[in-house]
DNA sequence: AATCCTGGCAACCGCATGACT
DNA sequence: TAGTCATGCGGTTGCCAGGAT
């Protein structure tokens, strides 16, 4: 299958932005919503691609993008969702109100990758903790190796026995797209997309972004669920697909839609939380969590 | 004070996939 | 059915600030 190119490449900035190129996008896209990215530079006088523009968006400007440190709730929550999602960031963002991918992906590759890392080292070595040069040039050639991977080696196959090595294990269900037979015009995307779930402690739906579902699409098939820790359970809520918090950021979190046929899951979708927290507790069984969140992505 | 080294993060790249023609 | 478009995702790179030497 042919494969245009995503932009000509020549006469077109790249790098940082400037506040100029901000200010254009921004409002460009306050003006005609988004999507449409690879036309959207021309009409908003960008000498952008429409990538770099919509990542731009994505991962910066967009408002309701929560800034500052990741907190330890949601730094909990990361490591329990990678430990069943695996690298799939946009999942796991999902779960994180005002997280992007990236910012969960940079997170976790200079912060979490490492402490557990350090931690694998403690508990399974009894070493003891290196020195801080040490800890230093260790982080220094994975990222070189990093680097030696991509040349001529893209998708390296290398790559995963470096990271089995370095880090502890991943599950890695292969991604899967939902699409609805629905369609909502793309300005639409933007309300019912933000802030998805309550305080990340409070765990969240299943990501409907990167589910390529709307919000206001319910098929069946699609739900939410909690993700948290099984002992907290009391203070949240099992989503099943509408009954979440919606107060995170002061966003209106919920596009309730005209018909509703999630309720009629909701047998199906207790006995599938049920089934998620009894994994939960017998944290040993990868296998079973494994085909369960493959069970959930499908 | 100068230089080197490291970590963090924004941005880019290539690929996958569904929609459209 | 095949080609193209549009978009999203995950991996990787490059820059820069700040700490170490």
């Amino acid at each position: 299958m042919g494969r245009a190119p995503c932009c000509a490449k020549v006469g077109l900035h790249r790098g940082p932005w400037t506040p100029r190129e901000d200010s254009l996008l921004v409002n460009y896209i306050q003006a005609h919503g988004e999507g449409h990215w690879r036309s959207l530079p021309k009409k908003a006088g960008l000498l952008r691609c429409g990538k770099s523009c919509r990542l731009r968006w994505m991962n910066y400007l967009r408002p309701d993008i929560k800034r500052g440190n990741i907190t330890p709730d949601e730094d909990d929550l990361i490591i329990r969702l990678h430990s069943l999602l695996g690298n799939r960031w946009s999942l796991i963002a999902g779960r994180l109100p005002g997280r992007t991918d990236n910012e969960i992906k940079n997170y976790w590759n200079t912060h979490l990758s490492k402490r557990l890392l350090r931690s694998q080292d403690t508990h399974l070595t009894h070493r003891s903790p290196g020195s801080n040069k040490r800890r230093k040039a260790t982080a220094k050639s994975a990222k070189e190796s990093a680097k030696k991977l991509k040349h001529g080696n893209k998708k390296s196959p290398g790559k995963a026995s470096v990271e089995a090595m370095e880090r502890p294990k991943v599950h890695l269900p292969k991604a899967i797209r939902v699409t609805t037979s629905f369609s909502l015009p793309r300005n639409d995307s933007f309300d019912c997309n933000t802030a998805v779930s309550g305080s990340s402690s409070q765990g969240g739906l299943l990501d409907r972004e990167a589910a390529h579902v709307p919000w206001s699409d319910e098929p069946a098939g699609v739900f939410g669920f909690f993700v948290g820790d099984p002992q907290d359970c009391g203070q949240h809520q099992f989503s099943n697909g509408r009954n979440y918090d919606n107060t995170a950021n002061g966003h209106r979190t919920d596009c309730p839609s005209e018909d509703e046929p999630a309720k009629d899951q909701n047998g199906t979708l207790d006995k599938l939380y049920e089934e998620y927290l009894q994994l939960l507790r017998a944290e040993d069984d990868h296998v079973q969590l494994d085909s369960f969140a493959e069970s959930l992505l499908m």
